[in-house]
DNA sequence: ATCGTATTTGAGACCGGTCTCACATGTCAA
DNA sequence: TTGACATGTGAGACCGGTCTCAAATACGAT
């Protein structure tokens, strides 16, 4: 019988008149706060089911200051990767009793900037954010400034002391690379989706994402304990544009002294790779090794399975939104960085490295071996 | 020099008393609307760009009672298939100038039901639901009946006269069916992750997801014209939780009449089929026929590559979050169904049937295969 | 019966915007 | 000069809740 007209919605008012209690004592009944006589509870409630009372949350954060509500600006959600971090914030905000309002940043510092505007805008309790640069943060820091909580997923941002919780990309890489290196290969190439315009890395400078960076050291400091010389020369960068993958994979692998060893930044580039060494007739193990990260499911049934670098994705939201609401509901402590463990999961895409004509650089190679 | 006290926020007023107006001008300003001189426009903004005043949205949505900011209710952005919609939703709804709140159901409609509660009671201008349950709908309706505008989303609700945006299922289980019956195949089963207690399909009252009745209604459609019999008994439910797909579907291809194609849900069923398949020594086309419901990337560099249903996720959503905001808008005709072409991508995991021992309802198959 | 204290209730201010309306001022034609 | 009308501005109500404070009532002890 509640025949909500679509006209207006029913207000603590009307719930109040219709109980015949004063609008303050219906508040307090339907708010759950102050005091009331269980005759008169009742009296509320029954008023407030027989109209369909709805309370106004809008109204209610306004007086509160608070709106139980998160803010979150990822990368792309239609990659599986913020899909499942995603999961994992909601499902720790939703226990928590928090909304999440959802932004895209499509990877770009500006529509970052402008999501952070909107949803401090909104009266978000607290954001979450995969910072986008390490260079344009200003917003970040006046987000930090402004006292609300903050909480940096999955990347870090140097000179910006807050919350972040991320995965060992260093050392991950570096496992990673030492697997190949014991495989035998000393030609390993790392290639990463991050955006640049110059797909051959030349330097920190093009790298935006502290992630990247961390991959880079890694690979290049496992490279560099066994010797092998000038690692970075494998490096590529910006493979994520469509087509893009493919020129600078194939123009990589049939290159003079081409790499051996491919680490892939997530599975698109694997993705890529796969679909590259298929057109060029080369095949994984024999014609080239893999490693890719992200555990994603269907890396275990390509042939061969691809050995991965295992992040704890879901984890990496979940906690993320958990020490959120701490600091939300008033934990003080000094912001740390929460670093999650990866775990290499060894499957057939790593074999020896192929015989390979010589080339320019071997002898420095194979000098450098012995050491 | 926006030293934002981490105290209390800018409000209009501040503002206005900064620049000598009135709390009205000010607002009119700042907010856009009404009149205001070239003079006190430039002396507000000053003001308010010295104090660093950000207007609270939840202010602004409580007078004008539009809160520029939609609903969604997936049953799971974990899974890609949610996400490329929700990306879709998300690029439709900014471009509008409208934010998105998501939730997720976790396919449960009591969870879905709590979750229109909220965000009706945070005041969204609108709701794009994936309804968990064609059974549990009053919420929906209660939603429909308050006059706020809701689209539906991949799946409709028989009753419920609101949009909708869908992929027309019967259809593509139908050509799906069609293409392995071309390659000769006879028993073809359908292998779906719908929830269900019992894995075994026993009609219609065990389905609660429209596109699962609509692929169920192609499937057997497709089978009866070719004449045929009983194609029902192929049909498995519940292949969603972990273990459980695996169960399914090596009894199914283990048990006496084993069929000879699978037609799979999505594409973790599809995984699934390829885990067991392994698992049992089988391959696919030679042992078994596969095509699969959603063209993921990665279906495309398993040997051999699935053939796939291609639907247009990210346009479902894109369309129903334009949908809705129309309807926001004003727009007042009558309610609609778009539905959405699907591509059959055929691609290297069909083939001829193998050749099976006898069995006991061979030689009804044959009989009817004249037919 | 009387007082002190605890509990219940209502009136009304408040949050930070929008919006209506009345008033002040400016412009132009008669 | 005066009146008609447009334009700019301020005062204050309002949205729907929360919350403070004071008044009203109930209860127990003396």
């Amino acid at each position: 019988m509640k025949r909500t007209t679509s006209k207006r919605l029913v207000t603590i008012s009307d719930v109040a008149q219709s109980a015949g209690v004063s609008k303050a004592t219906a508040a307090r009944v339907l708010g759950s706060y102050g005091t009331a006589s269980p005759v008169v509870k009742e009296k509320v409630r029954e008023a407030a089911r027989k109209l369909g009372y709805q309370a106004n949350e809008l109204a209610r954060s306004m007086t509160t200051g608070k709106s139980k509500t998160i803010g979150v600006i990822v990368g792309d959600i239609e990659n599986p990767y913020f899909g499942q971090a995603v999961r994992g914030i909601s499902d720790a905000a939703h226990a928590a009793g928090f909304d999440v309002i959802l932004s895209n940043s499509g990877e770009d510092a500006a529509k970052e900037k402008a999501a952070v505007r909107v949803l401090l805008g909104k009266r978000v309790d607290g954001l979450i954010v995969t910072p986008a640069s390490v260079y344009e943060t200003q917003h970040l820091h006046e987000v930090q400034r402004s006292g609300r909580p903050l909480v940096l997923l999955d990347r870090t941002v140097p000179g910006l002391a807050v919350d972040a919780v991320v995965t060992d990309d260093r050392q991950a890489a570096e496992a990673a690379t030492r697997a190949l290196i014991e495989a035998g290969h000393r030609r390993i190439a790392y290639i990463s989706a991050t955006e640049s315009d110059d797909p051959i890395y030349r330097g920190p400078h093009q790298i935006n994402l502290s992630t990247v960076m961390e991959r880079i050291e890694g690979v290049v400091a496992a490279s560099r304990s066994a010797g092998i010389e000038h690692p970075e020369r494998y490096i590529r960068l910006g493979a994520n544009r469509r087509g893009e993958g493919d020129k600078i994979i194939s123009e990589l692998l049939q290159g003079a002294d081409r790499p051996t060893a491919i680490l892939a930044s997530d599975n698109v580039v694997a993705l890529e790779v796969f679909k590259t060494l298929r057109r060029l007739g080369m095949s994984i193990p024999q014609d080239l090794s893999l490693i890719a990260f992200h555990d994603a499911d269907w890396t275990s049934v390509t042939s061969p399975p691809i050995t991965v670098i295992a992040q704890p994705v879901y984890d990496l939201g979940f906690e993320s939104a958990r020490i959120l609401v701490r600091r939300i509901t008033g934990i003080g402590d000094a912001p740390r960085c929460r670093v999650l463990a990866t775990t290499l999961i060894k499957r057939q895409s790593i074999g020896a490295p192929p015989e390979l004509p010589e080339s320019r650089t071997v002898l420095q190679n194979t000098a450098a071996k012995i050491g």
